[in-house]
DNA sequence: TAGATTGTTAATCGATTAACAATC
DNA sequence: TAGATTGTTAATCGATTAACAATC
């Protein structure tokens, strides 16, 4: 079974760098932003800033979607919040199911970032008995039993997979053959999926550890930079008991 | 004021690209199930099929650390877990503290894979003084009037903010007066911070957007690829009310 | 017109990958 | 030795950025 497109380099959807994608939200929500104070018009300049990149690059994404500026004035910022919206699919509704209601499930189900952007949470499934029939966010808990019904009548095609790591490949094969073909995992496993299925990992373990590469390399940097050097000559290599 | 090295590009750290540090955690994931299995050596092509990457991608990156593999046998997986640890930082210990115990906080506190490598939960921190001296993940919650001396007294470098998103900033703002060099942000919101500070930032709306992004494509091509593209000679562009 | 700002070009940089010599 | 597999090279590809012509 392939890894589908866990990760993959840039496929250039209709010509627009992955890239792009993926700053595309970042930038709608400075644009949103902007939207609720009513400004008019913002230039790449200010946009930008308010986004955490630079001018150029923020140019660059929007050549490949299109020419949505006026020169020698700037955006038109409901303009462009609908274009972007567009170009990400948020002008239609997407309903997502939940699978494992702990307190990660429980979280992104309270999330409000998630309704306001073109998604819904269709469902909030949980494999404990328990669970079944519960009110997290103001929906109630449904068997996992019931994945496939619950798909199906839904019409879901993304899954949040917020299980422990070892129920995660098992309930993914359930979503994709029931239809699901985009994935969002918080369980810190690898999901093999088959082609055409798109899964993105969150995964905090991973962040911490990047994180603490840094802490140690500025450490370092104040001790003189020895600190995380393999050992020379003569040195000796400490190894694990 | 600056934004920091938020998602900066390469600093190559003794000469470590930011793509391979960040696959670095994944493989060493793999080698620790590995490791638990008693597994003793290991190829590149295994080890980077259990990564979910390449094997002449792992190769690479793991001549950044070092000759640490034997020419026809494979890679020691025992030596091999200690060098990534060790080049990753985790051979020492992390205190964290994490601000805004909500769902998500108490999700990250309960987190197993926190404590497994290297990470300590050192305090939890909210501003609500109803959730003060509450235990949770068997910690008892502190206020954030407390902050600055929790970050003294514990040594903290790392951060974690899941506090709602108009929070975000001002809490971010103190941990780094008080110490703290590396965030790990929740919050929708980027974060400014001095130079020297390293920012990452998990965001869930963000990933369901890039997931519906690719979705709308696949539901494009299979209707002929007409979905989302821009409205041609004489078609009409539908603007928001 | 003068000033401002976009959209695009071209240079640069970093990341990926296949291929294979080195070597266990 | 023969077979296997690493470590490295070099080609390719994608992403970033500065600079500026186009143009409002």
């Amino acid at each position: 079974m392939a890894t589908g497109r866990q990760h993959r380099p840039a496929t250039r959807s209709r010509g627009i760098p992955e890239a792009t994608v993926a700053r595309l939200p970042l930038y709608l929500r400075a644009l949103t932003a902007l939207s609720e104070r009513s400004v008019p018009t913002v230039s790449s300049e200010e946009l930008a800033s308010a986004a955490g990149v630079n001018s150029a690059k923020l140019r660059k994404d929007f050549s490949y979607l299109g020419s949505y500026g006026t020169r020698g004035v700037g955006y038109d910022v409901e303009y462009l919040v609908y274009q972007i919206s567009r170009e990400l699919g948020l002008t239609q509704d997407w309903p997502v199911v939940i699978v494992g209601i702990g307190n990660l499930g429980a979280a992104l189900a309270n999330y409000g970032g998630f309704a306001s952007r073109g998604f819904r949470v269709a469902a909030l499934i949980d494999a404990d008995p328990a669970m079944t029939g519960k009110q997290v966010a103001g929906i109630a808990v449904q068997h996992v039993d019931d994945l496939e019904t619950i798909i199906h009548t839904g019409g879901v095609s993304i899954g949040v997979i917020t299980t422990p790591g070892g129920a995660a490949q098992q309930v993914c094969e359930r979503l994709v053959a029931a239809g699901v073909t985009s994935i969002l995992n918080f369980a810190p496993t690898v999901l093999t999926v088959p082609e055409g299925v798109d899964v993105r990992k969150v995964d905090l373990s991973i962040e911490l550890q990047i994180l603490a590469f840094h802490e140690q390399r500025k450490a370092a940097e104040e001790m003189g930079g020895q600190v995380g050097r393999e050992p020379g000559d003569g040195e000796q290599a400490v190894m694990p008991a």
